[in-house]
RNA sequence: GCGCUCGUAGCUCAGUGGAUAGAGCAUCUGACUUCGGAUCAGAAGGUCGGGAGUUCGAAUCUCUCCGAGCGCGCCA
């Protein structure tokens, strides 16, 4: 790539400087970094490493910045020029042809162009969503869920291997999962005109009426007549495959597929959860106290106080149940996981950190996203959105009403980090106004001028077989930056976990190209066919890179809109 | 009270310790017998919550204050 390029000759300058006798240094520069300056009259690259050099050599930065020019390969190259600016900082000027025979490397490179194998040999588990069984998959899920999907086709596309994971957490220690069998139970009876009294905080919501309508046709009055433990015991079991059922479909619809739902329940029925707690015993990290037996949270972890693994009533919490949770994911050969929570998980954290490492694993190997809150407004009210209250937005409404795309779209417009406010109303207007289509219309949009092309009789050519050279205005080239930028951006994206600078960078690519297209017409009358040809490459490798970038997303690129 | 997190344009949000802090929406003004206008050109809009520190340089790192959210069970 080309800044490691630069990044070689400014090595190898600083090296002969110091060698002339020009640079009095101790040791070689450690990390010098070259970047796009913000505005383009700094040139194409800019480097600070004058502005570090200049303290340890005891030079001027402008002054260290000149001793390094001199040995910089000015001319030779690709470099035009190298030029001193502001408090120090270099500033690289770049032959064009660097820009247009990026159009090459994107046309070979294709559905591949932008990915690169710097994750090699990584084993990596991302667990997303692992929304509870009691209720249908919600907007609020949905952030999760979009950003969990498109990180793991980041890291994939970076070369590592991706595991998408969903924990269904089905224990049978669930107090949750007794309301929800309760409720439902109760739901039954009201279909089949049975007056039983309704479960103390039930789930109020409509799917439980949905799902015991159907148990009614499928079973009719069955479980009417058996004993109540017996019907608990069945309705708890149905309640959570059904769950789980509509909880898979939603999310499908959502375009996330899992490669793995992982019941919580299979780690107490082979004994995980019990051979784990003894191996936390042998290892001197847990004690008896009260009755119950405590894990060294706080020695083993940041944690402010122990918590409780196995209760008085012998019954394990579920920090047990997560550790061994998380042993196994290692046990399973991945050496990176990344599990996404909600922020009013954050308390969590510590605990399961300590529980890891009491196992004798590595903590450090489990990176935890917390994701702030979606605050939900509907028509400038905040909503609740509580599943017992039955108040909760379903995701699948919203796919229903705005698309797969918008909804995929709007979720990674902004970084996990900050509070996120959902205005259903604008949401749904948005179908028209979702910068989504922004970016799909360019999309299209370079469909329309390669077929337009085809249609009159125009082949489109290989970009080996143009006169590059021929794309000077300003902007092919601003488009051609994007494109040539990309690579690097999906490898920072992959760094910091943030999917959301694709869904910036994605609109810029789109801005460029529509500019390009307004200002640099290929099949109107007048463009000779030299350029008209150039520039229709320059469509086909903008076609390419939206098409890959909304694919990481989840995103469709259609050729017509 | 303790802990975690967040305060950037009217609104929703970007912003790798770098040069003059940027988009979209909303508002206002222009460009349509278009390579499909879901587009483009332009205007206006800011004490980056306040203060101090670190350094060649801070929206970014540290401290402190203010404001908001979340969490502080032998629930999951």
């Amino acid at each position: 790539m080309i800044t490691e390029h630069l990044i070689t000759c400014l090595r190898e300058a600083v090296a002969s400087a110091q060698k002339a006798g020009e640079l009095d240094l101790t040791s070689p520069p450690a990390d010098v970094s070259i970047d796009p300056p913000r505005n383009k009259e700094f040139g194409d690259f800019a480097s600070n490493i004058a502005m570090t050099l200049a303290k340890p050599a005891g030079l001027p930065p402008r002054e260290v910045a000149a001793r390094i020019i001199k040995y910089l390969p000015v001319g030779q190259g690709v470099i035009a020029r190298v030029e001193i600016a502001g408090p120090g900082f270099l500033n690289f000027y770049l032959k064009p042809h660097w820009l247009q025979d990026t159009l090459l490397e994107i046309e070979e490179r294709d559905a591949f162009y932008g990915t690169n194998r710097t994750r090699l040999g990584e084993k990596t588990l991302i667990e997303f969503v692992s929304a509870n069984p009691t209720g249908p998959i919600s907007v609020v899920n949905g952030r999760a869920a979009a950003l969990g999907d498109s990180l793991a086709n980041l890291l994939a596309a970076c070369g590592a291997e991706v595991s998408r994971e969903f924990y269904i957490n089905d224990a049978l220690n669930s107090l949750q999962l007794e309301k929800l069998a309760q409720s439902l139970a109760w739901r039954y009876g009201q279909q089949l005109g049975l007056d039983w009294a309704m479960p103390e905080d039930a789930y109020m919501g409509e799917y439980l009426m949905d799902i015991a309508a159907d148990l009614v046709k499928e079973f009719g009055d069955r479980y009417a007549k058996v004993s109540e433990e017996e019907r608990q015991a069945a309705f708890r079991e149905m309640a959570t495959s059904r769950m789980v059922e509509q909880q898979r479909r939603d999310l499908e619809a959502f375009g996330v597929r899992f490669d793995r739902w992982f019941y919580e329940s299979s780690l107490y029925e082979s004994g995980a959860v019990r051979r784990c707690i003894e191996e936390m015993k042998a290892r001197g990290h847990a004690y008896e106290k009260d009755g119950a037996l405590w894990l060294r949270t706080t020695q083993l972890s940041r944690d402010e106080k122990d918590r409780v693994l196995v209760r008085s009533n012998e019954k394990e919490t579920y920090v047990a149940a997560d550790a061994a949770y998380h042993k196994d994911k290692f046990d399973r050969g991945f050496n990176r996981l990344i599990n996404i929570w909600g922020a009013d998980h954050h308390g969590y954290v510590q605990r399961l950190k300590a529980g890891i490492a009491a196992l004798g694993y590595d903590p450090d190997r489990c990176e935890i996203i917390l994701t702030q809150m979606v605050l939900l407004m509907r028509d400038g009210e905040p909503v609740r959105g509580s599943k017992r209250a039955g108040d909760i937005i379903p995701l699948a409404d919203l796919v229903s009403e705005i698309g797969r795309d918008a909804a995929r779209f709007y979720n990674l417009l902004n970084s996990y980090e900050t509070t996120a406010t959902f205005d259903l109303e604008l949401a749904k207007k948005q179908s028209n106004e979702n910068p989504v289509f922004y970016a799909q219309y360019a999309h299209a949009r370079c469909c329309n001028v390669l077929r337009r092309a085809e249609e009159m009789g125009v082949s489109v050519p290989q970009a080996g077989a143009v006169n590059r050279e021929l794309l000077t205005h300003e902007k092919e080239l601003d488009l051609l930056r994007r494109l040539a930028d990309y690579p690097e951006e999906v490898r920072l994206a992959a760094d910091m976990l943030a999917p959301h600078r694709l869904t910036a960078f994605v609109r810029e690519i789109g801005q460029a190209l529509h500019q390009f297209y307004e200002e640099c017409p290929a099949l109107k009358e007048g463009v000779p066919a030299d350029l008209r040809d150039a520039r229709l490459t320059v469509f086909n490798a903008t076609r390419i890179v939206v098409r890959n970038l909304l694919t990481l997303l989840g995103v469709s690129a259609p050729e017509r809109m």
